[in-house]
DNA sequence: CAGTGGTCTAGACCACGCA
DNA sequence: GCGTGGTCTAGACCACTGT
């Protein structure tokens, strides 16, 4: 028999396979996953997690009725975690440092509204803090928090708890985006940063929402030097 | 009334609420599945299917006898999407353009030879080229193919396509990884994206492989102001 | 309308990892 | 060992969407 030890990332790869061999070239219909269920003598069940899979990771497409096939533009998905940025420090085995820099109450600027996509003005909280590795800044962050959906930040002492680790495990979101660009420090950043102004800097802007209700906004801006990783 | 309609993505939305109004609160261990699939009166399988899903966007863990806990730390985990350059350009609705910079065979650099994971020197085409978008330069990239895995690079005319082109649609990878960060642009990057030397560019470095196979390292430096989004 | 992928079920066995 | 999540099966019905 054929012995075939099944799974269905067993099936993935064999498809894949047979995606990288040109069996199947882009643009490609593949069978119905009836047939390859039957061809691979395995249940469609099992088919469909590993076609799940392919279409997952970008390299086929599915549509009802329209079929399976091979894409003609395979998109480069990639998964990125972005880590709380204590633990991040800490397993790169550095010592973790905290500081808090501003924190009051302010109108929310108009360009926070837009990445809240908020129309009506809330209440909020500017935090602004540092965060350190090894006794040097590593990162930058210039946080706006809604005081509707957590008001309770304003009875935190942010002056020893970082007002990212709080949101994270006291408010968690449904929702959030990332953008993720470069900006030369200006002087401000980088005497905070301990680095020259005009120095390239990452910088990571974050805003989550749980449900429609917007929580936070934040710019991070990283040390010279500091790379994100992904992969897939 | 409630009409109970089922699905997985019903339970894992009802999941993640209690989780979130603290009824399973950070580091709190959830009901084994099938308890949950009882109490809502449905498969395991589709509580499997929740549970996995809530796993897979990093708000549960799952162990093996150790049963599902919600996570005291979080992670945010982004779906990155890295189009086709001409694809990315055209749907902004500018006006492609592409053009080869230089093109040779050249002994592979011991930083290259790193990042491909490459003990042995193999032979390889550095390609450089320049993306445009309405005749501006847009994305400059640098990079290295492997002769091994893709010898027919040699035979494409690389001054009309672009060599990631070709190869995503020739030598689909199994597995990649990104490496993303800023940096200042040098003069002859600066010249060749039309900006000042000391701009802030974000550049990503992208490797893929075929299964153990290497295919290519590129460094794309970005025009500045150029932004990667990403979101769940 | 009809074909194809998406989801669900009930039940079974497997595999990991904690006690 | 044994409890829990992970996978598989065979069959059913649903929901899109192309023709």
């Amino acid at each position: 028999m054929n012995a075939e030890r099944q799974s269905w990332k067993e099936v993935r790869d064999r498809i894949r396979d047979q995606i990288l061999d040109r069996t199947y070239a882009p643009g490609d219909k593949l069978p119905r996953d009836a047939d390859i269920a039957e061809q691979f003598g395995c249940a469609r069940t099992t088919v469909q997690r590993a076609m799940q899979d392919l279409s997952d990771t970008g390299l086929i497409e599915r549509k009802r009725k329209g079929g399976t096939h091979v894409r003609t533009d395979p998109v480069s998905r990639a998964t990125l975690d972005i880590p709380i940025t204590r633990l991040e420090v800490e397993k790169s085995g550095a010592t973790y440092g905290y500081q808090l820099i501003d924190r009051r109450k302010l109108p929310m600027p108009r360009d926070i509204a837009a990445k809240l996509e908020q129309v009506e003005p809330i209440p909020m909280l500017r935090v602004q803090a540092l965060h350190l590795a090894d006794h040097n800044p590593h990162i930058f962050e210039d946080r706006w928090v809604s005081l509707e959906t957590a008001p309770e930040i304003l009875d935190v002492d942010l002056t020893r708890y970082s007002a990212n680790e709080w949101l994270v495990r006291n408010k968690p979101y449904t929702r959030f985006d990332l953008r993720i660009y470069a900006i030369s420090a200006d002087e401000k950043i980088a005497k905070m940063l301990a680095t020259e102004p005009g120095s390239a800097l990452l910088v990571i802007d974050r805003t989550t929402w749980i449900g429609t209700a917007t929580i936070t906004s934040v710019r991070s801006f990283t040390v010279p030097g500091y790379q994100l990783l992904a992969s897939n």
